[in-house]
RNA sequence: GCCGGUGUGGCGAAAUGGCAGACGCAUGGGACUUAAAAUCCCAAGGUGGUGACACCGUGUGGGUUCGACCCCCACCACCGGCACCA
C-alpha cells in the first residue's frame, strides 16, 4: 500500500466531508483537549513536535470514538524574541518571516494527520487577537493588578541594549560577549502574589503530575514565620525582620539590612557613611547573577547604628550586607549566628558575637546548629521546644505591638514590560499632566506600527518611532507619549486557550456563556518547561478573570500530561549548534505520516522520552504491511470454521486487547498499547494459521482490529475500513467496548513454590475452591515435600506459596 | 547545598507486593526459493549440565515480608528544577 497516497487521499476527504469540524450543539459531550501552541520558527518541525501532537491526537481520536465531541484547536504563539533576532540578523521584518512560518507550519501540522478544527485558529501576533491582550491588560489595571516600579534590567553596555534573561549566558552579552550590567528601568508588574495563596491551595484540585505540582509549590515559596520588630537606639526609628525561627530570637547578635534597603540612609552614623555608601555602590553594580551565586563569600559593613532586641532588650549593631534580599520578607533580618548556616559564616568572617540559644537534644553541642530542639539562655522560654518556642515568642511581642505572626512567600510579581519591538505594545499614554493614562478601550488596539527600526541601539524600538510615539491624552487632550514598551510573549499565551472557543469574536474577547460552557481544558498536553511560568500564569490569568466577572471557574487546566523529550541520538537535547536536530522529514518520505507517529508511540515511554534512534522504524512499516495482509485476506465465506478452542482463545485476546487499550490510551502510555494491538493481530494470525477459519468471527475481529488501531494510524485505518467494505469513517464508529464474560477463562495455570521458589506448575479450573487448589499443588509436587507443610498461601490467579 | 525523578537483557522497553524481561529491534536456526528479498515458524537474561534441571540475576549495601524492580534505611551515578528566601 502506497501509504503517502492514501494520507493525502484521506486528507482531502477528511476536509471536504466536515469530518472534525466541532459542533457547538454538541457541546454537552465536550472534551477540550489542548495542547501547548507552536512558536512559528523558521525550521520545520522536529521530532519533538511530533512527538506532542501525535500521540495527543490519538488521545483526541480515542475520545471521539468514545462519543465525546472533541475540541481540539491549534494555533500561534508568534510574538517573541526569535523572530525579532532573525530580523536583525537578515533584515527581514518580524511580521513577514513569521506569517511565512506560520504558512508553512500549518501545512506541516496538517501533514500530522491531527483532528485539528483549523476555523478556530488563535494567531497571537494579529490586531485581532492582541487587541484583546490589550483590552485584558486594561482590566487588570483597572482592577489594581497591574502597577509601574523600578526594576532592573539586563544592559549590555557595548550593543547598548536591553536582554532578555535567556540572552545572558554566564553573565554575559550571548552576541558580543560584554559583562551584563543591571540597570533601572520603570516597568509594568503584573500582581500575581494576590493570588499567591489560591494558586498554592487550589494545586490540590489539580490532576497534573506531582512533581509539576510540587515545583510550582516551591516556587510559590510560602514559609510560616513572624516578624519581630527592632527599635534603633537613640531615635525613634523601628524596623521589622522577618523569621521562621523566632524561638531563636534570644540568640540575635546583629541584624542585617539589604544594601537597597531605604532604611539604611536614616540610621547609619557619619563615620560609617563613606564605608556604607561604598559598600553600596558595589553591591548594585554587582551582577544579580553574581550575587545569587550561594558558595559567594560573605561580605558586609556596621552602620554605626545599634538596635534593641524587643526579646531581652540587648543592644545589637546594625549592619548592611549584600546577602540580605530587599525583596524577600522585609528586606531585613535578625542575625543569629549560632543557628544559622549564613548568619555563621558572617558572623564568624566579621568577627561578630555567637551565642547559643537552642540545645540539640541529643547533646550534640557544634555550631552552627540549625535543627529544632529545646531554648537554653532565653528568660521565661527555656525549656520549650522549638517548634512551641517560634509560636510563643511571637505571640508575646504580639501582645506588645512588637510583632506579629506572619506568612510569607518567595513568588514576585510578574514583570511584563520588554523593551522589544514584536509585541504587544503596552496600551498606557504618559501626560506630563495626567500621570500614567489607559488607552480607552474603544480606541484598541493599539497597533504595531510596521515601519520601525528595529535594531538595537540603545533605547525601545517603538520609541523612536515618533508616529507611534506622539498620541493626545485622552484625559486632557494635551500631547502625551505611548508607552514605548511590548508585553511579553507570556501574556499572549496566558488566554489563548479562552479565545479558542470564540476565536472570530470582534465585540470581546471571548463571549462568557460560550467559555463557561467549554472550559476548562479537560486534558493539556506540553512540555515540562513550562512548569512554572506559562502554567502558573494561564492559572493567575484565570484566577484574576473570574474576580473581575468574566468567566466562572477557577481552574483552566483540570488535567495536565506532560510529554518527555526526544533528544538528539547523542543523548543530548537537540540543538541547532550541536547539529543533532532529527528532522522527521525524510523518515516521513519514506514511511508516511502514521508509520512514523506510531513508531513514536511504540519506541518511546511518553512521559520519559530519550534519544533518538530509528532502529525500529522499518519494522514499524512492516507491522503495518502485517495488518494489511490480514485485513486482504479473503473472507466471509463463513465455510471454514475453527475449533470452539480456538475461538475462546481469540476472543480473550481480543477483549483483553481492548480493555487494555482503553485503559493504556488513558493512561497515555502509548507504547503499551500498540504492544496489545501487536498481540492481537499475531492472535489473529494463529487464528487463521490454525483453523485457516474466515468466518463472521474472524471478520468481526478484523473490524475491531482497524476501530482499535484508528487512533494511532488514522489515514491507514481509514483505508483498511474502506477494504473491509465498511462504510466511511471509521471515525464515526464507537471504539470497541470490552466484554467482561470473554475475560472468564475456565481454566488457569498456576506457579507452585515450596519456600517461595519455583517449583512446579499447575492447571486448575478458574473457579477451583482453595482446597481444590491446594490439592492440585500438592500433588503437581509429586510427593517431594517432607512432612506435612506449615502454612499454604494461595494468590487466585497466579500462584500457591507452600510453606515447609 | 536543597527538592524531585531515573537506574531492569546486546538495544527500545514491560511488570495492582505474587511466575522479572510483555511487545518489539538486533541475533541464531528452520520452512518457502535455483538464489536473494519478502513472508511464515521456532529459539533466545547469565553461568553450569547432553538433558530434565540447578544456581545467579532489576545501580550498591542493609531491612520488612511466606514472597520485593515495587515498601523502609543508607549510599553511588545520571537527569531535571530551585539556589544566600532569613
Amino acid at each position: 500500500m502506497d501509504l503517502r497516497q492514501i494520507e493525502s487521499k484521506w486528507r482531502k476527504k477528511w476536509e471536504e466531508t466536515g469530518l472534525y469540524k466541532f459542533r457547538p450543539e454538541r457541546a454537552d459531550k465536550k472534551l477540550y483537549v489542548l495542547e501547548m501552541f507552536s512558536y512559528p520558527s523558521g525550521a520545520k518541525l522536529h521530532a519533538g513536535h511530533w512527538y506532542n501532537y501525535g500521540p495527543a491526537d490519538t488521545y483526541a481520536r480515542f475520545k471521539k470514538m468514545q462519543g465525546y465531541e472533541v475540541f481540539q484547536p491549534m494555533g500561534f504563539d508568534a510574538f517573541g524574541l526569535p523572530a525579532e533576532n532573525y530580523a536583525i540578523k537578515t533584515g527581514i521584518h518580524p511580521q513577514d518571516s513569521t506569517l511565512k512560518n506560520i504558512a508553512t507550519m500549518e501545512n506541516q501540522l496538517k501533514a500530522i494527520g491531527a483532528m485539528y478544527d483549523w476555523d478556530y485558529e488563535v494567531i497571537t501576533c494579529v490586531p485581532e487577537y492582541y487587541k484583546w491582550t490589550q483590552w485584558l491588560f486594561l482590566q487588570m489595571y483597572k482592577h489594581g493588578l497591574a502597577y509601574r516600579k523600578e526594576a532592573p534590567v539586563n544592559w549590555c553596555p557595548s550593543c547598548n541594549t536591553v536582554l532578555a534573561n535567556e540572552q545572558v549566558v554566564q553573565g554575559e552579552c550571548e552576541r558580543c560577549g560584554s559583562v551584563v550590567e543591571r540597570k533601572n528601568l520603570t516597568q509594568w508588574f503584573f500582581k500575581i502574589t494576590d493570588y499567591a495563596e489560591e494558586l498554592l491551595r487550589d494545586l490540590d484540585k489539580l490532576d497534573w503530575p506531582e512533581k509539576t505540582k510540587l515545583m510550582q509549590k516551591n516556587w510559590i515559596g510560602k514559609s510560616y514565620g513572624g516578624e519581630i520588630e527592632f527599635a534603633v537606639k537613640d531615635s525613634d526609628v523601628t524596623f521589622r525582620v522577618f523569621t521562621t525561627r523566632a524561638d531563636t530570637a534570644f540568640g540575635v547578635t546583629y541584624v542585617v539590612l539589604a544594601p537597597e534597603s531605604p532604611l539604611v540612609d536614616k540610621i547609619v552614623k557619619p563615620e560609617c557613611r563613606a564605608a556604607v555608601e561604598e559598600y553600596r555602590k558595589n553591591a548594585a553594580k554587582t551582577t544579580e547573577i553574581d550575587r545569587l551565586a550561594s558558595n559567594r563569600e560573605k561580605t558586609g559593613v556596621l552602620t554605626g547604628a545599634y538596635a534593641i532586641n524587643p526579646v531581652n532588650g540587648r543592644e545589637v549593631p546594625i549592619l548592611v550586607a549584600d546577602y540580605v534580599l530587599a525583596s524577600y520578607g522585609t528586606g531585613a533580618v535578625m542575625g543569629v549566628a549560632a543557628h544559622d548556616e549564613r548568619d555563621y559564616v558572617f558572623a564568624k568572617k566579621l568577627g561578630l558575637p555567637i551565642e547559643r540559644v537552642v540545645k540539640g537534644v541529643d547533646g550534640n553541642d557544634d555550631l552552627p546548629f540549625c535543627d529544632y530542639g529545646v531554648m537554653i539562655n532565653s528568660g521565661e522560654f527555656d525549656g520549650m521546644t522549638s517548634e512551641e518556642g517560634k509560636v510563643a515568642v511571637i505571640k508575646k511581642l504580639e501582645k506588645e505591638g512588637k510583632g506579629a505572626l506572619k506568612t510569607n512567600y518567595r513568588l514576585r510579581d510578574w514583570l511584563i514590560s520588554r523593551q522589544r519591538y514584536w509585541g504587544a505594545p503596552i496600551p498606557m499614554i504618559h501626560c506630563e499632566h495626567c500621570g500614567a493614562v489607559p488607552v480607552p478601550e474603544e480606541d484598541l488596539p493599539v497597533r504595531l506600527p510596521y515601519n520601525v527600526d528595529f535594531k538595537p541601539d540603545g533605547k525601545s524600538p517603538l520609541a523612536k518611532c515618533e508616529e507611534f510615539m506622539n498620541v493626545k491624552c485622552p484625559v486632557c487632550g494635551r500631547p502625551a507619549r505611548r508607552d514605548p514598551d511590548t508585553l511579553d510573549t507570556f501574556v499572549c499565551s496566558s488566554w489563548y486557550y479562552l479565545r479558542y472557543p470564540d476565536n472570530k469574536n470582534a465585540e470581546k474577547a471571548f463571549d462568557r456563556e460560550k467559555i463557561d460552557r467549554m472550559l476548562p481544558v479537560d486534558k493539556y498536553i506540553g512540555g515540562a518547561e513550562h512548569a512554572c511560568m506559562h502554567l502558573l500564569y494561564a492559572r493567575f490569568f484565570t484566577k484574576a478573570l473570574r474576580d473581575m466577572g468574566y468567566l466562572d471557574f477557577d481552574e483552566p487546566f483540570l488535567s495536565l500530561v506532560h510529554q518527555g523529550t526526544i533528544l538528539g541520538s547523542d543523548g543530548f537535547k537537540m540543538s541547532k549548534s550541536r547539529g543533532n536536530v532529527v528532522s522527521p522529514d525524510d523518515s516521513i518520505e519514506k514511511y508516511g505520516a502514521d508509520v512514523f507517529r506510531m513508531y513514536l508511540m511504540f519506541g518511546f515511554s511518553y512521559v520519559e522520552g530519550g534519544p533518538w534512534n530509528d532502529n525500529g522504524i522499518e519494522s514499524m512499516a512492516k507491522f503495518f504491511d502485517r495488518v494489511e495482509r490480514l485485513i486482504r485476506k479473503g473472507s466471509g465465506q463463513d465455510e471454514v470454521r475453527a475449533s470452539v478452542d480456538a475461538r475462546e482463545k481469540l476472543d480473550y485476546v481480543r477483549n483483553n486487547t481492548i480493555k487494555c487499550v482503553s485503559a493504556d490510551i488513558e493512561n497515555f502510555s502509548f507504547n503499551t498499547a500498540i504492544a496489545r494491538i501487536m498481540e492481537l493481530v499475531n492472535a489473529v494470525y494463529d487464528y487463521v494459521n490454525a483453523g485457516g477459519a474466515t468466518d463472521t468471527f474472524f471478520e468481526d475481529c478484523r473490524k475491531d482490529l482497524v476501530r482499535l488501531l484508528a487512533p494511532f494510524a488514522p489515514h491507514f485505518a481509514e483505508e483498511l475500513w474502506e477494504i473491509l467494505g465498511q462504510e466511511y469513517s471509521v471515525f464515526n464508529q464507537p471504539f470497541p467496548v470490552c466484554n467482561e464474560d470473554a475475560l472468564v477463562l475456565r481454566k488457569v495455570e498456576l506457579a507452585v513454590q515450596v519456600n517461595s521458589r519455583i517449583r512446579a506448575k499447575v492447571t486448575v479450573a478458574s473457579d477451583a475452591t482453595r482446597e481444590e487448589i491446594e490439592k492440585a499443588a500438592l500433588a503437581a509436587l509429586e510427593g517431594q515435600l517432607e512432612g506435612a507443610p506449615k502454612k499454604i498461601i494461595v494468590v487466585p490467579g497466579r500462584l500457591v506459596n507452600i510453606i515447609a
